[in-house]
DNA sequence: ACGCGCTCTGAATCCTGGT
DNA sequence: CACCAGGATTCAGAGCGCG
């Protein structure tokens, strides 16, 4: 809440954003107007303002589905640094700073809220999070009666690494997916269509996905992003395709820079956007206003791209191929290594992973583990490549 | 409690599962003992009692890594506690008045809390759910000062589909990683050897495993599965090797049947095993008796960069890999220095550390001197990191 | 045109032991 | 506890300049 605003407390700017670019009205609202509903739905519009004011003017039961992609509440304290001290450019807006739990806890209540009194009687709403605030976004959910479908996970294909090797790479973000209560049974779900964009099996619930970088990534003039956490159309593009139909109105209360309606646009669906930011508002407007919608055909989701899948040695192990504490031997029994249970090779005391064991051994650069090392399988000798080969059969399937 | 249970309430049987085989002591405590603690950690042993009032019976601070699976179907509220620790009584009927959230939190906080404190301070939790209980699960770790490491998505090969297709399938479920405390810094982490076992990158959050199925699944004598939700090995054993040491004890608050121990004798780790049911407990002993451990070097400790001897500058220089005066370069040949007699580098008049100059030269805030200086050797650049390994090796031997 | 190599960057709760 | 200093630590992809 720390970024300046326009307007006095409750007060809201619209900003009209509709394909015909005409430019955006005067601020309508002041004080006392601010406490009544607006008079009309303000369909492909972004108020400007703070989201709870502004989610009070709605008329109730009037979006067909939500979503939310609010601050995290990071909680970041130092600076950290890549392997070549350059430093990370980290969330550290006022608008992520939180004192304490409880306090975000109230701030997520109170948005909550006032969503769900918005929310038509089968609406469902989309909240996406990462282990710094999902779970207490999903316990306030569950207490304030919304019904949990699904958690979907948005595996990204190209997380920042962690830097400093002590945890495991942070290579996911979360979204929960929820009706507005248990008793709302007829909540859109286009089952059948996504069943038929991802090669005519159930979509299920972990996403593969990139991150939002290169052209899409809105920069300012002088080339810096515009906003820090972006997300990728295409996630929005699946969320939509999948919980809306055409003719909807999307509501998003962190409306950033403008992702949910640039993707309702472009899929024939109407947004709501409540910005407190009139800099994200603006840059938001912008991007909309350049967006072509898809003509019909074109509403099926973007086929996920299938690059073929990197195993891991390890893989193996768990998948009973190779044991642990077996010996591999390469083609002509020259050299052998112990498979240790975390998909590492022991040669003595020496531990490294399959390449890396291999080029030792032969006192070369490099070395492919998959073509150089085999198991003894009856007598015969089985590359652990055909191992692996079998694993990418079963993902594919 | 839906199960039958053998002694009163608080009080537990232990039951020895030592590789022996040798039959379960009898039960050792009658009431007045169950108020006080162990005389001795009860090693490789499963504690038959409910999980709240076996944790009171272990010693503060005595265990490495803790993995807990706990109810999270609510129907399953039968077997909660209420917060002063009475059983909530499992009549039929009326469990459905139980089966709040705020029951379902109570019982939480409570098995955390009597974890916690049995936790070491450099020891580690990880709790496993589904988007039933897992958010509450996640806002109770933070209440109660644990700190979330990661969020570890569980994507399974071969999941349920959802029939009605009225969701998406349920194809993951997540385990929390976190420290007893954010102070808590050296909690154990197999960083390098995770990386080689996963084809030399980082290990991220999603994990690729098959469910538990086939032999793998424990079955009675009739055929049918002996627990309804029994992990597979591979994930706790992917867990265990991540997260503690050959030798660790590994705490199991909702053992069921007995994956955590059998992974841990396999790997060479400790078991306490906490089980209310003790149809599950002797099932899992006999599961684990049947366990034969692997060989040492199927899992010893993985040698850690962070943990070799240090090797100071100046030996390089004593053992005559190095001549004082000499001249050191980094990989291009941008930047120069001045080896001194006392393992320090010049620059002009400006004398430091290999580290200091290094850093110093290059503008940056750090730098590491080993990986950065070399030496020309017979027209050649050598790395001096070179003969820091050569004297380790030394040292070694 | 094409490939290669260098640079930059992304919601990040990111070191450790000795004095 | 603070402070200091040694020295450990990154993956995928985009953009750009050069040959």
């Amino acid at each position: 809440m720390g970024t300046s605003r326009t307007g006095a407390a409750g007060a809201a700017t619209r900003i009209d954003v509709s394909r015909t670019g005409r430019p955006a009205p005067a601020p309508r609202m002041g004080r006392k107007a601010s406490l009544s509903v607006l008079p009309t739905l303000p369909i492909d519009q972004i108020l400007v303002g703070d989201c709870i004011a502004s989610l009070e003017k709605l008329p109730p039961e009037s979006v067909d589905v939500v979503f939310a992609d609010p601050p995290y509440n990071l909680q970041l304290e130092q600076a950290l640094t890549r392997p070549d001290q350059s430093r990370v450019d980290a969330v550290d807006d006022d608008w992520d700073k939180f004192a304490s739990f409880s306090e975000y806890d109230a701030f997520t209540r109170a948005w909550l809220a006032g969503v769900r009194r918005v929310m038509k009687k089968n609406a469902t709403i989309w909240v996406i999070g990462s282990y710094h605030n999902i779970f207490r976004v999903g316990t306030a959910l569950q207490d304030l009666d919304f019904w949990l479908l699904n958690d979907i996970v948005w595996r990204k294909a190209n997380p920042m690494p962690n830097f400093k090797g002590r945890r495991f790479t942070n290579a996911h973000e979360t979204m929960i997916w929820a009706s507005k209560s248990a008793e709302a049974k007829s909540y859109t779900f286009h089952y059948d269509a996504l069943k038929a964009g991802n090669e005519d099996v159930q979509m299920r619930s972990d996403w593969f996905i990139p991150l939002c970088t290169g052209e899409e990534r809105l920069k300012d003039a002088r080339g810096r992003k515009v906003h820090p956490t972006q997300k990728p159309e295409a996630l929005l593009a699946r969320v939509l395709l999948s919980s809306s139909n055409p003719g909807d109105v999307v509501l998003d209360p962190f409306f950033g820079t403008g992702t949910t309606g640039a993707v309702a646009k472009k899929l024939g669906r109407h947004f709501i956007g409540l910005e407190r930011d009139p800099v994200y508002a603006q840059a938001a407007r912008a991007r909309i206003d350049a967006v072509e919608p898809l003509s019909d055909v074109a509403f099926a989701a973007p086929p996920e791209k299938r690059a073929e899948a990197r195993v891991p040695f390890l893989a193996l192990i768990e998948g009973g191929y190779v044991k642990a504490g077996e010996i591999l031997v390469d083609e002509r029994r020259r050299y052998r290594a112990t498979v240790r249970a975390d998909g590492t090779l022991a040669l003595g005391a020496i531990v490294g992973s399959i390449h890396k064991i291999g080029a030792l051994v032969q006192g070369l650069p490099a070395c492919n583990g998959w073509t150089f090392w085999n198991v003894e399988r009856n007598g015969a000798l089985v590359s652990i490549d055909a191992f692996r080969a079998k694993i990418r059969a079963e993902l594919a399937a």
